[in-house]
DNA sequence: AAGGCCGCCAACCGCCCTGGT
DNA sequence: GACCAGGGCGGTTGGCGGCCT
């Protein structure tokens, strides 16, 4: 049954890369471009597989590669995207600037994984090992919020292949005049414009929440111009709502899609008519705020934090095993709530 | 000094997805 | 729709170097 190797291995070299080597395929596709690795090989007069040759440019030689050792943002950013995204080494990657799936996979199979099953949380589901009790009303809360980040996780999914999509459309577009990599929005880098086929993830792409003061809000920024909405004109029933009826809310989406780009809303102008929506779907988007909210504050609170809201994005890493659960996840959430990624729909979008 | 153990990381393997025909 | 090739992705392996006994 198996598939037909990729190249033909007799007579090809495997294992290290001599310095030879890397100059060879360094020199042949900075003058020629990879085009197709199968071809690379025999055309660089390298005894490899193009696959390896491959993995080699990516992982190693490409010149916009960072390497070296990971800053603690860099860990801290890590652990956070894993806890939403699981073992996606390439969505997280796109998240680190300059740093490759293969490095960050390794370094999260070496140092992090260890150091959370040191704190005792299980590395896999970033849950305590041996920590909340169980049956307890804060546990049907974490339970909760736990669900809502693997929405959350969902989303981001989502939002990641839309935005690969979006790449891809974009460097056919405007064919060989430009550039073809295309970084997704990595970390400190602003975001790409959001072109109108992905309009409605705009709102959340540039939703921030403000929870330093009592009243939370939840911004939409525009183009020029932002929506708050106090957190006491939302609450967690909408969400509720919104969860409980995900056929609904998929043809709500769908329908919405297709009002948007009937009628060209851009920026806040698209989060007012969000807003002002009457579909169950969109107050359930701006529930998406409240009730991230309720569960942020009921993730902190059944992790024994007070709920200020003020997320704690130091020590997660570094902490003793006692106080790393609730900095962990406040580090978790925090990182959600505050910048790079966006606070995605509870559900993942079916029509991406 | 030598052997064993362990951690790290580059590289490989095999499956999956996508686009072209 | 089926098939194929190319490329991407995640899991795993193998080799090297450092540390310990």
């Amino acid at each position: 049954m198996g598939r037909s190797p990729c190249c033909d291995k007799v007579g090809l070299k495997k294992g290290p890369w001599t310095p030879e080597e890397d100059e060879k395929l360094l020199a042949h596709i900075e003058e020629h471009g990879h085009g197709s690795w199968r071809a690379l090989p025999s055309k660089a007069g390298l005894q490899r597989c193009g696959k390896s040759c491959r993995l080699r440019w990516t992982n190693y030689l490409r010149p916009d590669i960072k390497r070296g050792k990971f800053s603690l943002q860099e860990e801290q950013t890590i652990i956070q995207l894993h806890a939403l995204l699981g073992n996606r080494w390439s969505a997280i990657a796109t998240h680190l600037s300059r740093r490759t799936d293969n490095e960050i996979k390794n370094y999260w199979n070496t140092h992090l994984k260890k150091r959370l099953a040191k704190m005792g949380i299980d590395p896999v589901t970033h849950k305590a090992t041996n920590g909340a009790p169980v049956g307890t009303a804060a546990d049907v809360r974490s339970a909760k919020a736990a669900a809502s980040l693997n929405h959350m996780a969902q989303w981001e999914s989502a939002r990641l292949e839309a935005e690969g999509r979006l790449a891809r459309e974009s460097t056919m577009r405007t064919a060989a005049s430009t550039p073809t990599s295309i970084p997704l929005h990595p970390i400190n880098l602003p975001e790409p414009t959001t072109p109108p086929c992905l309009g409605m993830l705009q709102p959340w792409q540039g939703a921030k929440l403000d929870l330093e003061s009592p009243t939370s809000t939840l911004t939409f920024i525009g183009n020029n111009n932002s929506v708050s909405l106090g957190a006491s004109e939302s609450n967690s029933a909408m969400w509720k709502l919104r969860s409980d009826d995900p056929e609904c809310e998929e043809n709500s989406v769908r329908k919405f899609l297709r009002e948007q780009q009937m009628q060209g809303l851009e920026g806040a102008e698209r989060g007012r008519h969000i807003i002002g929506c009457e579909e169950p779907w969109f107050q359930g988007t701006v529930g998406v705020g409240a009730g991230f909210t309720d569960m942020l504050h009921d993730a902190l609170d059944c992790w024994g934090e007070s709920s200020n809201g003020q997320a704690e994005l130091s020590g997660q890493v570094s902490g003793d095993g006692e106080s790393g659960s609730s900095s962990y996840w406040s580090g978790i959430l925090g990182m959600v709530v505050t910048s790079e990624l966006p606070p995605p729909h509870p559900h993942p979008p079916a029509f991406l």
